[in-house]
DNA sequence: CATGTCGTTTCATTTTATGCAACATGAGGT
DNA sequence: ACCTCATGTTGCATAAAATGAAACGACATG
């Protein structure tokens, strides 16, 4: 059975005339007897009675006609519906990222992402940061955004969106004598001040490497697991931070702590798109990644 | 779009792999990436996202995927109720008859039809017998059941079912002195008795032939249209009358008349199944044909 | 009995489908 | 960096199927 021998037989129960049915169809008149004398071989029943003076269905031919507009119709809607809805870019795209990524960077992202492809929906899964690449490599999650590893795997890619300062920060109200209020002159000084750190991640290999430059062993206060609750700890007078700024630019406790500038500056917080180098075929991911193409700036 | 295609398709969708999926369709590999592709070129989507490491569907495949175990299993639905449908010959056949047939032969004739073909409908025309053939003859009727006229037209067909004699019937109670109450002794007695004759038909012209060869103009009383009437006004004593035997035979008013044995006698009615020739393909006109066929005797 | 109509069948040709093999791509291992 | 394997696609020659023209057969009509 195809959709030409649905057609062809339809002309045919219409017309009841082979002449004409064929005409209408635009085949010759034995293709039309051979059409449907297949659909009844198909069926096993025949679908016209003929003689040479005439044609006429027969009840199951009957039955038949019902059938074919039936399906004739359900698949001139299927295809109207996957044309409409292939006209425009959709389905669905899974995307991790840091709670605080999904403040700042993918807010903008999708701020302009959702009008240019309304019909793509995004599965968004935040946590930890750290988990963001190998989620990616897993193939849990078709993207990520997260920090510009030490090294990236050979099967992803990685898309800058943009840089973000490590910045030190210090509290507004001090609670301990040894928190500078400026920059301290020398290693000794940095040596006495107590900071609190990310316990892993490219945020701290800088800040270990930026004391090992300064020949400092840094005092530790305190070891903490995520960026906003750094500035948590600062801003409560315990000791100085170091945080990329787009954290601190998202803290609701910004007022409350202070940016310390400090030389050398630490290398900058690269933030960007990952994804997996075969999803980059797939049109939803194409079509992230033309939003952060986009010649707008970020930030 | 093709039964096959679908199949196809669907093994496809259910492995994701061309190569199991088409191991599974019993094609070759590369027969089976030609029916997806012409299946997407068809719908103008793709309905796979393949890259050599695997195959998905794209939110159109997964639509099509419903469509296509919705129409298969339609098809087969379809196919099922055919086949089922056409074990047993079924629809509907139209039949003209007389009263008095309709009385007696089509009585029997469909006390053996129904039980052989319980689904064949009958569509019954009860009538006058004039009407009859001309009937079958337009292609009103398929099927008539009447006596076999002086000449029939070349594209009908005859079968005989039972032969009925023409009966002379005498009242019981004669009204008038001509009314012999046994037969009549020569042509000069004959031309007296009152007759009550057919207006026209088959029935009349033996009649008048009857009374040709005693070279008798008969004493008409009455003529009469149906046979019915003719026992009616036989029975109130009002003269002989002429009628077939079969017409007697179911005649309410039997008992208030008696037959008249004559010589010669007149040649039978022949009562049979009248159709167009171009009917006798037709399997229900056949199964009705086959029943007046069967060994058992109707009368 | 000739004629015209109409569906079927035959036959040569064209179109389409098929399998094999070569190819292209990309992942994973060495 | 290179090889190997897995996998889908494409080219090509062949096989299968569909097609139209014409012959055919059946049958009603004049």
């Amino acid at each position: 059975m195809n959709i030409k021998s649905l057609h062809h037989f339809l002309a045919l129960a219409q017309t009841l005339h082979f002449g004409r049915a064929s005409e209408e169809a635009n085949i010759s008149l034995s293709a039309m007897s051979r059409h449907i004398r297949q659909l009844e071989n198909e069926l096993g029943v025949p679908l016209f009675t003929r003689d040479n003076r005439s044609v006429a269905l027969t009840p199951e031919g009957s039955a038949f006609e019902t059938y074919a507009r039936e399906t004739l119709s359900r698949w001139d809607q299927l295809k109207k519906e996957l044309s409409d809805s292939s006209e425009n870019l959709h389905g669905e795209i899974s995307l991790y990222c840091s709670v605080t990524a999904s403040y700042s960077i993918l807010f903008d992202l999708l701020n302009r992402f959702r009008p240019r492809f309304p019909d793509i929906d995004i599965k968004l899964q935040t946590g930890d940061p750290e988990h963001a690449i190998s989620r990616v490599l897993a193939g849990d999650e078709e993207l990520c955004i997260a920090a510009h590893p030490a090294s990236l795997p050979k099967t992803l890619y990685f898309k800058p969106i943009t840089k973000s300062p490590l910045v030190f920060i210090t509290p507004i109200n001090p609670n301990d004598k040894d928190i500078p209020t400026s920059q301290p002159k020398d290693g000794q000084h940095w040596a006495q001040v107590p900071m609190i750190l990310s316990q892993g991640g490219i945020a701290r290999t800088r800040v270990d490497q930026w004391f090992k430059t300064l020949k400092v062993t840094p005092r530790i206060y305190a070891q903490v697991a995520g960026n906003e609750a750094i500035v948590s700890m600062v801003s409560l007078g315990l000791g100085v931070g170091v945080v990329p700024k787009i954290v601190l630019d998202n803290s609701p406790l910004a007022q409350r702590v202070r940016t310390l500038p400090v030389t050398p500056t630490l290398l900058p917080y690269e933030l960007g798109l990952i994804t997996a180098k075969r999803n980059l075929k797939n049109p939803l991911v194409e079509a992230f990644w033309s939003v952060v193409d986009a010649p707008e700036p970020l930030l």
